[in-house]
RNA sequence: CGGGGCGUAGCGUAGCCCGGUUAUCGCGCCACAUUUGGGAUGUGGAGGUCGCAAGUUCGAAUCUUGCCGCCCCGACCA
């Protein structure tokens, strides 16, 4: 990579990274890697976690909850599923601290060392696999549908705010079932579901498809993902849904008795997002002035600021405004009034564009009489005046058009920013100059992949789904290919 | 773990190359006043083991050595 490429890309680190912190996203932490979600940050993963969650609910699945902890012999039983993980996992081996004899505060207590080590889960199949295997016996017992909201850890070389951190929250489903198409529907299902949510709550356009081998989930038989594009022009994972066939089922010996009084391995699949998606956000819309949130997930939806000189005209303020908060109340639109007096106009306005607030209302002396007032949207900082009766259905109108707007937006980006090509010469221009994916024939192999993975940075983001069929020759090796598939550098 | 950059008040920084009074400036903070339609202004005030340690020197933020930490890039990865 060019020198350019790399300041591009360290300017656009920074950019997202202030964005976070000046948005009041998250902060830094005393531990490396980690970080910590202020509450404005959590009440939009909080959100998020509603509506996926409502999701999950309403096709069949239960929460419950497993152990932070996991003995180290769990995790070598599915043999691809260790070596993926192997090494990130954060150990536990020890249970007690005491003064340090020699003096110098405190120490390991050697005397406290685990018989077995413990891991602090980077997943959970392994523990729920196990449990699995003492709550199916029967047919009847399934299909088992599970999800849990957690913290995992995964040591990683390096992170970054929300894409890669030491320590992330999550959702993580783990179902089995009694057939491997019942299997194979859930985890499409879950697609399904995270690229709605994606779509229409995130307002981020993603490709839905099938991971190559070489990027497939430690123990999965067939990894799904969807994939969206980011303002620089690189992809990110943004969910993924594993089919795991019997991989789980076997390593954890959970068999069942089918109908006819046959025994069998139950057939799985997993699934998960992470706080990942919040990072996606960041991306997807933010721009100079700040994050760019989407109306359904913001925290707060309206924000409406005074302006006055003066208690008297302040009351006056308060009075009309308290109205207005009832009516957007009742239509259930989150509305804050930031009526605190530290602040000048100006810095609120500057600060709720940071924090991506979608509407902002100003309200003055002056529009009393007028009946009017300014209303702004942040999607594209135009400002419009209206009138104040009514103004609740206004603004629910114009957050629904804002909703729209950004998906509309980041679509037009990631739409052209898929290229076609059949040249390596071009294939390689493409990477370095323009990003985004690449659409060009592969000839199967995880050698090729590699390869080119080697020489541009660039990976198999998907084999999308429905993908059409045409003859073509690989980009790289010149083999035969039947379809094309997407290529980027990626998070 | 490799490459690059950096560490001076809560934050951002100047000074360092070429050692020398009381360490610069902006933001923020506190008090008062005037202000409030796009990050207010004035006056006064508080705030510092110059990342840590050792060394050189009459004298170190500045030079030397070691260590620690952070950010960016790479390997790893959701």
């Amino acid at each position: 990579m060019s020198k350019e490429i790399t300041k591009r890309e360290q300017d656009y680190s920074q950019w997202y990274n202030d964005i976070i912190l000046k948005a009041g996203l998250a902060d830094y932490s005393a531990v490396r890697g980690c970080m910590v979600i202020k509450p404005y940050g959590f009440a939009l993963w909080e959100n998020m976690r509603d509506q996926l969650d409502k999701r999950f609910k309403e096709t069949g699945h239960q929460n419950a909850y497993f152990p932070l902890f996991i003995p180290k012999s769990f995790l070598s039983k599915e043999a691809a599923h260790v070596e993926g993980f192997a090494k990130e996992c954060a150990v536990v081996t020890h249970y007690r601290l005491k003064n340090d004899p020699n003096g110098g505060g405190i120490i390991v207590d050697p005397d406290a060392k685990l018989e077995e080590e413990l891991i602090v889960r980077p997943t959970s199949e392994t523990i729920i696999w196990n449990t699995y295997k003492t709550w199916i016996q029967s047919y009847r017992d399934l299909p088992l549908l599970i999800n849990q909201w957690a913290n995992v850890v995964r040591w990683e070389m390096r992170t970054r705010l929300f894409l890669r951190t030491t320590e992330f929250l999550w959702q993580e489903g783990h179902t089995a079932h009694a057939t491997s198409q019942e299997a194979i529907d859930e985890t499409l299902t879950i697609l399904d579901i995270y690229a709605e949510f994606a779509e229409e709550w995130m307002a981020m356009p993603v490709i839905k498809g099938i991971k190559s081998v070489n990027e497939r989930f430690a123990g999965a038989v067939e990894t799904y993902s969807i994939e969206a594009l980011m303002q620089d022009g690189k992809a990110l994972q943004s969910g993924t849904s594993h089919y795991l066939g019997q991989n789980f089922a076997r390593a954890f010996d959970v068999q069942f008795t089918d109908k006819e009084n046959k025994l069998d391995y139950v057939w799985a699949s997993s699934w998960g997002v992470s706080t990942r998606m919040i990072g996606a956000l960041v991306m997807a819309h933010s721009d100079d002035s700040g994050l760019i949130l989407p109306p359904k997930l913001a925290p707060i939806q309206v924000v409406i600021v005074p302006i006055y000189k003066g208690q008297e005209q302040k009351q006056m303020i308060d009075e009309k405004v308290k109205l207005f908060m009832d009516d957007f109340k009742a239509l259930g639109i989150r509305v804050k009034y930031d009526d605190d007096d530290n602040n000048r106009p100006g810095w609120k306005f500057a600060e709720y564009e940071l924090k991506g607030v979608p509407v902002r209302i100003a309200i003055g002396a002056r529009d009393m009489q007028s009946n009017i007032v300014e209303i702004a949207r942040r999607d594209t900082k135009e400002k419009m005046s209206v009138s104040m009766d009514g103004i609740a259905n206004t603004v629910q109108v114009l957050l629904k058009d804002i909703q729209e707007n950004i998906y509309n937006r980041a679509k037009v980006f990631r739409d052209n920013n898929i290229t076609k090509t059949d040249t390596w010469k071009e294939f390689e221009k493409l990477l370095d100059e323009k990003g985004g994916f690449i659409s060009a024939h592969w000839d199967g192999t995880a050698e090729t992949e590699d390869k080119i993975k080697e020489l541009t940075k660039a990976t198999i983001r998907c084999i999308p789904l429905n993908n059409l069929q045409e003859e073509g020759a690989c980009i790289y090796s010149g083999k035969p290919s039947k379809e094309r598939v997407l290529f980027a550098r990626a998070y």
